[in-house]
Formats: C-alpha cells, structure tokens, sequence
RNA sequence: GGAGGGGUACCCAAGCGGUCAACGGGAGCAGACUGUAAAUCUGCCGGCUCAGCCUUCGUAGGUUCGAAUCCUACCCCCUCCA
C-alpha cells in the first residue's frame, strides 16, 4: 500500500486514479494542492441509516472511497441518522418514522459487515451525525439555517422544478443539504463524495466550511449506476440491483442478462480493469467477439471480488453448462411435500413450493407451456403426481425444483 | 377560516347504476426467436377445491333486484384564496 507523500508528480498520479469513472471533481486544482501536501486527506461520505442491504450500485462510491484509502488517505463513514429523520427531499417520500436508537445501531452493524467487503477497516472512521447534530439547539440551527439563502436553495434542481410547478416545499426539507453540510464542518472533511444526485448538498458543504473558516472541500461525484433494466438507477426498490451478498450463481445470472450496450458502463464504472483494457475488449467485439464472451469476464470478476476466484469459475462453468449445453443447474432446490396417499395435484405442488406464488399463477404457467415434468412439456391442468415419487419440475427458465412427495406417515 | 379537486389492482390511469375481476399504458411473467442480450412477435397478468365460486375500486354504514358508479358519516392527499 503506498503511502501519502508530498511529491507534485506523486500528487498526479494520485489525481489520475481518484478521477476514474468520477463525474466531476470540484475544484480539481484545489484537490491536487490538496494531494501535494502530503497530507492524509480526510475524505467523507455519507449513507442513509435506513437501508444496510449493499448493492452493484453503492459500490460504485466504495470502490472510490477504497481508492483514497490505497492511496494513503482516511475515510469516514458517515452514517446520517440524523438526517434520517428528515429523510432527502426527493419531492416524493413522505415523512419517514425516525429510526429507533437500537434500529440505528442495528442497520449500522449491517453496513459494516458488508461495507468491509471493499472498505479497509484500518483506515475508516464510522461516524454518526446526530454526535454532533442531536446536541445542537434551536439557536444553532437558526444561526445555522441563516448561513444560506432561499435563493440559493431554489437552485437545487429538485426544489426549483417543485416550485416551479407549483408543487410544496415543506421548510424541514431545507434544513437536509444544510445539516449535510454542517456535517462536512463538524468533521473537517477534505473532501466529499457523492452520487450525481448529491451535487448540490455537497456544494453547500463548501460554502458552510468557508463561512466556519475552514477550507472549502473538495467535492466529487460520481456517476449513478444504471440497474439491470439499464434505464433506471439500481435500487432495491425497483428491484434491478445486484445485492453484494447474493450467491454466486444468482450473481453471475443477473450481470449476464444485462444488454451489451449496460456491460459497458458496468466495465466503467464497476470493474477494476485498466481503461486501456476495456477499450482493447470493446475493439474486440467490434471486430466480431461474441458480447457474450466480454460479458462472462465481467461477470466472474464481480462474482470473484464479493466472493472468491473459485465461486467465480463455478459459477461461470455453471451458467454455461446450463444454460449454453442446456444442463441442469448444479444447485437445483430441494423440497419434500407431504401429501395425502392419492397424491397432489401439480398446481398445487407448485404453490407449496414457492415455484409459482398461487395455484392461479401454475395454472396460467402450465397453460402457456412454461411447466416441465422430469423434462417433459406439462399440458394438463388436472396433472396429478403420486405420493412417493420423486420429480424433477422446471417452471419456466429459471425456476428449478427437485420435489418428493411423501405419503402421509 | 373560505373555495375547489382527488383517493381504482405493482405504478400511471379510464370507468361514474347492470354487458366490471374492472378500458389503456408501464413494469412483471411465460412462449417463439436468440447469446438466459437487445429488438420483435404472441399470450398472461386478484384468489380458490377453476366451465363454478370467493374477495377487491380510501374506511364504515345505507339506498337498490343489482353499486367502483347514488346517499350519509368518517379518514387521508392536493390546489387556490386568506
């Protein structure tokens, strides 16, 4: 691990692999001053306490955070549980319930485990900011709501469309950036990072620092990962992320049924492979490589990072046999029903499995040809399996069961 | 405080006494074609003991042979004026 040093060159080459993927760095100038001095940079990012299930997406920023930590700097981790209460005004969510103290502390232990996944412990703080916020009074926070603007709060994107059409604002959702920025004073940070999206809070940052007499942070933003869909950004919610968790089977089946044209920005914004290497691989499907191919490479080196080299090829060699050779997969499911002595019908065999979410849903699947039996098309509704078998049921593409049916003891 | 608009299935959104399990779009799922890609085409898209039945249109009552549609009360959201 190489550490800071204060050399003008060395502040270069830092700057080269801090500005990667990065959507903007704010002021460039300021950061490379900043690197020169061979200083340990305090660099900081903050997270909601609300939502400790990592995905593809949030890596985008860790993988960043990482970076400054390989480069000799400190991270802090900033959990907002403060501003959780407040909840970012997205113009959309209503007031959240506040978080309990313990469900804090909980979530905060999850980030953790799974925030170490790419973070290096030695060189993060984890910090809260109701530390400093839950003891400030009335009068700060109007000493603190006057260091800013009505103005200057309009010129943050989401509030200026609000109130444009006409749309409310409640004063609380005000109170965000600023408490987000006083953050950035309470802790001194050197730099901020961010999404995109957090482009505003973080400059009000700057301005708060530079009212407190410090010097302003330097602010980076990077880019929103795209989900699956490849339109919308990767989130729980929509259900089009990639957990850091998932098994290593489900992980490599999501990445490959990304389109070729979202492969890219994955190799950009989520794989560690040189800028020159990802070019060489995109001249090479332009010169007739199966997109595929590349797509198998990203694949494993997200499995193998969250995972290991050896998940990787299993899970490679897995998605291969089954779905180029059309073998089985290695992992099918295993459930034993009990039935009465006649047997069950498949519908419902299907439900209590979990392969289909009702008898209405097996129906409609078997209908329209989607249910096979020890490999065999299903057409008949009134399909019955007898007790004391054992079958091999395939629902769809993707949903695998191996299924014995006991007799009632 | 006053005036007005609105709450319909995962989301958006029609419907305004029977033909409504509810138009249309999106999302999703399945089939075909493929590289489990994209695009395209087709179908499905509340539940069940499935040619039938049951439960859904903010909540609770009521009118009616019959209500998402009418009436009453209540809850919630929004806009404008002050």
């Amino acid at each position: 691990m190489k550490s800071a040093n204060g050399t003008a060159a060395n502040a270069a080459e830092q700057l080269a692999t801090i500005a990667r993927g990065a959507s903007e760095i704010l002021v460039e100038q300021d950061l490379l001053e900043r690197l020169a001095s061979g200083r340990s940079l305090r660099v900081k990012a903050g997270f909601d306490p609300t939502a400790p299930d990592l995905h593809l997406g949030h890596t985008v920023l860790l993988n960043k955070m990482r970076q400054f930590q390989d480069l000799g700097h400190q991270v802090i981790f900033l959990i907002g549980d403060f501003t959780g209460m407040i909840g970012d005004p997205t113009g959309k969510n209503a007031t959240r319930p506040p978080l309990t103290a313990e469900e804090v502390k909980a979530n905060a232990t999850t980030y953790q485990a799974q925030v170490f996944k790419i973070l290096d412990p030695e060189r993060t703080e984890i910090r809260f900011n109701s530390e400093w916020m839950s003891r400030m009074d009335a009068v700060g926070m109007i000493k603190l709501a006057a260091q800013h603007t009505v103005a200057r709060m309009l010129e943050r994107d989401d509030f200026r469309k609000r109130y444009d059409e006409e749309r409310p604002i409640a004063i609380h959702e005000f109170l965000y950036p600023l408490v987000q920025g006083y953050d950035s004073v309470a802790l001194e940070a050197d730099v901020e990072l961010g999404g995109t999206d957090q482009k505003f809070n973080l400059l009000v940052g700057r301005q708060l620092q530079g009212a407190a007499g410090l010097p302003p942070q330097i602010v980076l933003t990077m880019p929103l990962l795209e989900g699956l869909d490849g339109v919308q950004k990767m989130s729980k919610s929509l259900n089009n992320y990639v957990g850091i968790e998932e098994a290593p089977h489900d992980m490599f089946g999501k990445l490959m049924r990304i389109s070729d044209e979202l492969m890219w920005r994955y190799f950009e914004l989520l794989s560690f492979r040189s800028i020159a290497d990802i070019d060489g691989l995109r001249r090479s499907v332009d010169e007739g490589r199966n997109p595929r191919d590349v797509k198998l490479e990203l694949a494993a080196e997200i499995v193998a990072r969250f995972h290991s080299d050896a998940a990787a090829q299993q899970a490679q060699r897995g998605f291969i046999e089954q779905f180029s050779h059309g073998a089985l997969p290695s992992n099918i499911p295993e459930f034993d029903v009990h039935t009465g002595e006649v047997g069950m019908a498949l519908v419902n065999v299907l439900k209590v499995c979990g392969l289909t979410s009702s008898t209405s849903e097996a129906r409609r699947m078997i209908t329209q040809g989607a249910v096979k039996l020890d490999r065999q098309r299903v057409d008949d509704l009134e399909c019955t399996l007898a007790a004391g078998a054992e079958y091999l049921v395939q629902v769809g593409k993707r949903r695998y069961g191996r299924i014995r049916l006991s007799g009632k003891s």
